[in-house]
DNA sequence: ATGAAAGCGCTAACAG
DNA sequence: CTGTTAGCGCTTTCAT
């Protein structure tokens, strides 16, 4: 691997004007000649290494997430790979799997490694990197879910309307009972769907039974549970809304073992993932999340910040979720 | 943010001293405490940028990868990434679109990022990585597919397997006419999978009829175009394979949409998903892949190259798929 | 066990 | 436009 300096000899010129030429200066034609023969001649490649030593810039950013293996966030990611790295940059992928020790180590590794800016889906409320979050001077954009409290970027989904449109939908449906499997407490997104949720439960008057609001973990068995256990209910609600995909399988699973129909006997809306509604039959009514959006305006608000075009003040984007009716909610 | 010259001055010890204190060598007692402290109240935190370009190793491996949107893959680099952080690695995700040139291009970013291995998911025989990859000196494992006549380590399923014993199990059922919905030529994983397919067919005496092979593209639209070409057939395939989780969803919607009954009309067999699986009516029998082991025995490779005990041949491990056997297929 | 000094490959004044 | 030079923060002989 040749370097700056064998560049210099073979051309006779000296290494700042080759650095110069390499960062798109002005050099003389016949130089820039020269220069480009050389480095296909020696196969020269920049040492982003050494850049980022003297620059102090590593064109990485780190993007820290809850876990991979879930489509949310996979397809959340791959929006924000494209964009990053159509702006020249690279992306450090850390998983935390839902571990609030997790959360703080990779965060902690990821500010040691040297990014130039982070996009963070953070844990929520038991999250423990708000100290080292504020400490540090990278500048950070959270994505889908935020701190109370912290003050940075933020871009996320209108998670309180997308509760309140989806039982006031179904309300205008005839449901009166609704059930609502959400994720855990002092998960940000969760919280401001339940907060969605039983605010239209108050404006709609709706069925205030504390039951029908069960807490999974996301996972795909917590959805099926959830789901049991309001069919073993005396008083079943007649619609039930899931707030994430897998728990959606899950709950989709648990009306087939029980040869529940839907929407006949309940009617369901799930959220996230549009190919896995048409699979179903019924074809499922959904709650979508505008990820392409999202991944490119956090992409967009992060490099505004490391380009320093961003000012002092913070910017929060609300994006608001979009219901695909299909036909998986009875009207009664 | 502190360097190891301030620490020096804090300590009155030389910088010699503190690096090696830093990297687990021996320093007496009393100076081991005393710079105990000083990391403590300086904040210190080593910079990974300078010592690369030292120590000529970025604790960097790079993962360069069709797409991240896709459950396949994104399940993949969620182990690789857990095994890779659990040995002080960090992850750089390229995604190539499925384009050759991209491909190209991603891996050409990632060598010149000087990352330490990589982890690659090629795109086929239209690639045109071979020249770089082997002029470059970085290790490479080839994770899922690999190249004809390149000399590397690779972790791969057994494709040939999955599909011959897919279509023996049909067969064995009864089924002579069996369509195969393939991803397309030239990628490795379909290729091998095709042999699979035609050696079956010769084995056990199927229907040869070409139309009964299907290239789709891996995407939802393709399977279901796919399907929708066999059901339009005169003489309909009485079972079909789909050899990818997206196709295979897009083949349930062609049977939904065409209100064909499973397994009754149609006897299917899907791939990789296990959730999927099911969700749908009647619950699908599928091929898995052990994505778990896949990982963590690529990961396992590309650190003994990185840590040098690796020899001088190259190890190409192939895992066995799994058939699990649901209600989607009819005895006939 | 510790320290002095050289240097990894590159950039950025500054001078010419 | 080009060259000289001084470092970025760290590791690594080689002495001591």
């Amino acid at each position: 691997m040749s370097t700056i300096k064998d560049i210099a000899k073979y051309t006779g010129l000296s290494v700042a004007t080759i650095s110069k030429y390499l960062n798109g200066g002005n050099v003389l034609p016949e130089n820039r000649k020269l220069l480009e023969k050389a480095v296909k001649k020696l196969d020269y490649r920049m040492n982003h290494i050494a850049r980022g030593l003297k620059t102090r810039k590593s064109l990485t950013v780190g993007v820290l997430i809850p876990r991979l293996n879930n489509i949310f966030y996979s397809t959340l990611i791959s929006h924000i790979e494209i964009a990053l790295s159509a702006a020249g940059y690279s992306t450090i992928i850390c998983a935390y799997q839902d571990d609030p020790d997790t959360e703080l180590a990779r965060l902690d590794f990821l500010l040691g490694k040297g990014v130039d800016g982070l996009l963070f889906i953070p844990l929520g409320s038991s999250s423990k990197c708000f100290n080292l979050l504020t400490a540090s001077n990278v500048p950070v954009v959270m994505v889908d879910r935020t701190f109370e409290g912290i003050e940075c970027d933020a871009v996320l989904s209108d998670n309180f309307g997308a509760a309140y449109n989806t039982a006031g939908y179904l309300s205008q449906n005839g449901h009166r009972r609704i059930g609502v499997i959400l994720g855990p407490e002092g998960v940000y997104t969760a919280d401001e769907r339940h907060q969605g949720y039983t605010q239209a439960v108050r404006d709609f008057n709706l069925d205030p039974e504390p039951e029908l609001i069960q807490r999974g973990n996301y996972g795909i068995d917590s959805g099926r549970s959830c789901m049991e256990k309001f069919l073993s209910m005396k008083n079943r609600p007649s619609a039930v809304f899931v707030t994430n995909y897998e728990m959606t399988i899950g709950a989709i699973i648990a009306l087939e073992y029980g040869n529940i129909k839907i929407p006949d006997e309940v009617s369901i809306i799930g959220f996230d993932n549009l190919e896995l509604a048409q699979t179903i039959k019924p074809p499922l009514t959904i709650v979508t999340q505008r990820l392409n959006k999202i991944a490119v305006e956090a992409v967009k608000l992060l490099l505004d910040r490391l380009r320093g075009n961003s000012g002092d003040n913070v910017t929060v984007k609300k994006f608001s979720t979009e219901l695909i009716v299909r036909d998986s909610v009875k009207r009664i």
